[in-house]
RNA sequence: GGCUCCGUAGCUCAAUUGGAUAGAGUACCUGACUACGGAUCAGGCGGUUGAAGGUUCGAAUCCUUCCGGGGUCACCA
């Protein structure tokens, strides 16, 4: 069957180059649906034949009306408004579609097309649990992952952990120094924020030293010589917080040695940290699955972090990088307004730049993947400009096929969400507050009472999950967004609840449906009104998932699956299914309903949210 | 300061990529089925799309300038 849309747009391209001699491209005719304040359910706007026809934007739309009418038989009529042609399509064409497509379960999935994909994400520190701004994260690149799979390609979903480096040094120093032998199991603390404790109690102790250290004599007269002109004290001790750290602060130089034992494989050290990241991969692995996600592989940054260096070599001798007097390696990225970045330290030691390189190439040795998707947040958009610059210059084979997914950083009402300050929202306590909230309006509505326990908690669960995943998607990535713990537990309007408890309605209709199989659906005639909108919805979708694809960009997909569950209720809302005046109007709307239960529950996938069959 | 992203209803977000009278939710007010699930539906209130110019049949969308906010400009990651 014909796509109308593409008929449409031929059919224009013919009758222009008929009536008015012009050439233009089927694919460039602008289609639009109709505003709903018009009949018609397709619009072609004429304005950009104006020159060639040379006639007023109505007569042409008259023309190319009566030209369509005429010579396409799915249109049934048209009106027209200024240089506005509405066609309205007949009801046996969406009649049709609905019922070829009514018990696909995932209309618009592609065949697979033999292209490989890499989606990083989530990627933690290894020092401190989940937040917010992981599942942001977490939410956007599993959610891309299954919408490029549905487009058809191969995908690998990766992280990298950064298990190494200074951070997760400084745990380990507040265990050994102040943690008595404790464990998760001994304080019954779930693994991953038992290891964020320490690494709090790090800051808390090395913030009471630096504070002694600044009214002392020797704190004094630091400030006294590299104080800026007119600086306040407190201005300046903020700004020399690092410096600090570095150069004066003993438990500084403790968390820096013990990274150096680590660095020189010192056997106790690497104990302690191979105990400690245990206990944060135990925990993320929780939250993990709380979350519905997975990975197909992980890098970890201690085992990749000193790749790069072959790249490093290679860009020296195709003359991308030269050597600096002191001995570090730069590359002049100036011509590009990326100005000079350094590739290597003097010391010949990496830098995160120089990692990064090293773990994209291996990744493309790994996978042999077309394109690599990084899911970052938009604060390193210049890391990554700078990275993906380096990476064709050095002429590798996936350069053209990188991309930063970029996404804004989430805020809450009071602002930026500052660890330092404890504002960070965990992601278990999210989780466990949605589920809850969920849980005490069950327990009003009272409608899962037959189900055992373990069932209700997992549908609790999945409604939980909903609300919190849909408020997050909902946004284009692109955007910073305003996180309000209050609203992220709604459970009504643009919400994920709202969209599976249409779902849930369906189900309920189909259980109590018990007829026979031979469907009258094909003799029901003339559509009505909220019939037709929930066709269209279900026809224009594999156009959506298309643009998703396209933009990496789910929030569109998210904003698909909440109007098409807002004109089911409206459709359950006027009219009867069960009901239904004839058997043909009965079983149509069965088919009907099918359809969009399985188009919600597609899309709800893509986004990572599941149907419960019941709520 | 340079570069960059953003600014839409009180609040949270849309707007078919330049199309018609800028739409949803929320909050507030009002109404609805002895009906297949009321986590629903309908109505009301709410806008100079940050400001001013420009481009054209047409601008929230493109260009210029300004205002406000974020990010970034490390031999940190």
């Amino acid at each position: 069957m014909a796509n109308i849309i593409q008929l449409i747009q031929e059919k224009v391209s013919e009758a222009v180059q008929a009536l008015y001699q012009m050439e233009f491209p089927a694919g460039q005719v602008p289609v639009n649906t109709t505003r709903k304040e018009f009949e018609g359910d397709y619009t072609v706007v004429v304005f950009p034949f104006t020159k060639a026809a040379r006639k007023a934007p109505p007569v042409i739309a008259q023309e190319i009306g009566e030209y369509l009418e005429s010579n396409v038989a799915e249109i049934e009529r048209f009106n027209v408004v200024k240089g506005f042609v509405n066609l309205v399509v007949n009801d046996d064409y969406w009649k049709n579609f609905l019922l070829d497509i009514a018990t696909v379960e995932e209309y618009g999935r592609q065949p697979a097309n033999g292209q490989r994909v890499l989606v990083e994400f989530s990627s933690p520190n290894t020092n401190k649990p989940l937040h917010l701004g992981h599942i942001r994260n977490i939410l956007l690149g599993w959610s891309t992952a299954q919408i490029m799979d549905a487009v058809g390609y191969d995908v690998k979903k990766i992280q990298i952990i950064n298990d190494r480096g200074i951070a997760i040094c400084k745990s380990m120093l507040a265990w050994k120094k102040y943690g008595k032998e404790t464990t998760p199991i001994s304080t019954t603390t779930k693994p991953d924020h038992f290891v964020g404790k320490f690494y709090v109690l790090f800051e808390q102790h090395f913030q009471e030293e630096y504070k002694a250290w600044q009214t002392s004599a020797a704190g004094q007269a630091v400030f006294q010589e590299h104080k800026k002109a007119e600086e306040e004290e407190q201005g300046f001790f903020k700004r020399y917080k690092n410096h600090y750290f570095n150069n004066y602060s003993e438990l500084g130089k403790e968390a820096r040695d013990l990274l150096l034992a680590w660095e020189a494989g010192d056997e106790q050290a690497v104990a302690l940290w191979k105990k400690m990241n245990n206990w944060v991969y135990a925990g993320f692995d929780i939250t993990y699955d709380k979350l519905g996600v997975n990975f197909d592989k992980l890098y970890f940054e201690s085992e990749t972090y000193l790749l790069g260096k072959k790249l490093v070599d290679q860009g020296l001798e195709k003359g991308i990088f030269y050597t600096c007097d002191d001995g570090s390696v730069e590359a002049d990225l100036t011509d590009v307004k990326l100005d000079k970045k350094k590739i290597l330290r003097s010391d010949g030691t990496s830098l995160y730049i120089t990692q990064d390189l090293g773990t994209a190439h291996q990744r493309y040795e790994d996978f042999e993947a077309q394109k690599m998707i990084y899911v970052v947040a938009d604060e390193q958009n210049h890391h990554f400009k700078v990275l993906f610059e380096l990476l064709k210059r050095l002429e590798e084979p996936y350069a053209d096929g990188l991309y930063h997914l970029a996404y804004g950083m989430v805020d809450l009402p009071s602002g930026k969400m500052k660890s330092r300050e404890g504002t960070v929202v965990d992601a278990d306590d999210l989780m466990t507050e949605v589920v809850g909230e969920v849980q005490a309006n069950s327990e009003e509505r009272d409608t899962l009472n037959d189900l055992d326990q373990e069932q209700r908690a997992e549908i609790m669960h999945q409604v939980g999950l909903a609300a919190l995943k849909f408020f997050i998607t909902k946004v284009h990535p692109k955007k910073r967004m305003t996180f309000d713990p209050k609203e992220s537990v709604d459970l009504q309007g643009q919400t994920g609840p709202y969209i599976q408890n249409a779902y849930v309605r369906i189900q309920s209709v189909l259980r109590k449906w018990e007829g026979a199989a031979n469907s009258q659906a094909n003799a029901y005639q003339q559509l009505e009104k909220e019939e037709k909108d929930l066709i269209q919805l279900l026809f224009g979708f594999p156009a959506i998932l298309q643009e998703a694809a396209k933009d990496y960009d789910p929030s569109t997909l998210a904003q698909y699956a909440y109007s098409l569950a807002k004109s089911y209720h409206k459709f359950y809302h006027d009219h009867s299914i069960l009901n239904a005046d004839t058997e043909a109007a009965r079983d149509f709307r069965l088919a009907l309903s099918e359809a969009v239960a399985n188009s919600l529950k597609f899309t709800m996938k893509l986004l990572g949210i599941e149907m419960p069959s019941r709520m």
